[in-house]
DNA sequence: AAATTTACTGACTCATTAGTTAGTTTAACC
DNA sequence: GGTTAAACTAACTAATGAGTCAGTAAATTT
């Protein structure tokens, strides 16, 4: 954090008083907020103190609570967006295209559990008013065109492509939002430890493969 | 639950004046209340507005907002409780077992979604405090039982049980916490109308069952 | 019919919180 | 070194929300 300025001649950006560096560290605490809390309960103090600044300073970034909320909606999935969008999926046979893709949604969770928090919380508060529907098209619409070409090679079995895509992303987001309530399950280990991460990912990868091949 | 009253004039009971009455529609209310907004945000004058009382009113039946949400927990988990315990799954096969235990998930959430936004909320905002170990013990241990007699009865590939049990009650709970976020998929139709549902539910224990078979 | 208990309310307190505003400090530019 | 603009704050406001309490109306008991 103590980012001096040295030198009076050619410094460069990073000062303490740096309004994008700011601006970043309200929306990563904004962020952790509202995976907590959700937009109603958010409390604008807290993301202040957090940030290290007055909620005033807020004000001066945001407009309003609503507003800081679409803008960290919208930082986390431009990002789940560009994953989604480098994994060229095309190329390979079904099978292997949704073993990748839950292979880097299950990441994706691991990386950042927040994600999925926010999502189920803007479901079941807002009722999906600000979900981003950019990234459900993409990601939904990818698992059932795979799920659709996987019937038609034969090598997926006869399934309803819309539920058997809404389960799969259930499987690979549960873990994690539900992670509070499920730790008591494995007394004494850290349910985002690296051993328990790698060991669910492989089972929810074998779990869904299995349950779609035919 | 029918208190009765019955001599002298023969009032049937249920006045408007009944503190049973009262109180089952105070739980109702705040069942609703607490399964949109969570703990935290959930507004008592809210509920008692919904129930047709004063807010005071709530204080006399319940000494504060905690206590009436662990009244929701409650009286909700010792309905689930009830239902899992009359399921007598020991007598059947494992596969058969499994199949009437996701029915029997699947229903209990299609008849009342809140017990999932209910769950989530608590792990998201609440770290689990209030959660229900009971119900947990019972519905994790049950699903982890039946999936090591299938493993040993061999009609069960290899998988890890706790895990797998996660996932199923993930897949088991996804399409109806995550219902508003998902309605978009199917523009013009309801998530929790017959059809969609009945769909839902045969998709979900094929994917399931094809998942764990051998 | 009077006394008592039960169910409930109106009008409060006190704490918290989204958002504002007028002003201060820091850096940038000349 | 002085001016200006950007970054930030302290101290407010207006609203809201949990919890309280003295009191009232309906039912029950005597």
């Amino acid at each position: 954090m103590p980012i001096i300025n040295k030198q009076k001649t050619t410094k460069a950006t990073t000062l303490s008083r740096n309004s994008e560096a700011t601006k970043t560290q309200l929306l990563d605490a904004a962020e952790v907020e509202f995976a907590v809390t959700g937009l109603i309960a958010a409390r604008m103090e807290a993301i202040a103190a957090h940030t290290g600044v007055t909620k005033a300073t807020i004000y001066y970034y945001f407009p309003s609570k609503e507003e800081l909320y679409r803008a960290v909606l919208g930082r986390c999935f431009t990002e789940a967006l560009e994953m989604m969008e480098q994994l060229q999926l095309d190329c390979l046979p079904p099978d292997a295209a949704l073993v990748r893709l839950l292979e880097q949604m299950l990441d994706c969770m691991s990386q950042n559990p927040r994600i999925g928090s926010i999502l189920s919380l803007e479901a079941i508060q807002n009722k999906g008013k600000y979900y981003p529907k950019q990234l459900g098209d993409l990601l939904y619409g990818t698992i059932i065109e795979i799920l659709n070409q996987g019937m038609t090679a034969g090598v997926f079995r006869e399934l309803e492509p819309r539920h058997t895509a809404v389960n799969i992303v259930g499987t690979c987001t549960f873990y994690f939002t539900a992670q509070e309530n499920l730790k008591y399950l494995w007394p004494g280990k850290r349910l985002l430890g690296k051993d328990l991460l790698q060991r669910h990912r492989q089972e929810s990868i074998d779990l869904i493969m299995a349950g779609v091949r035919n």
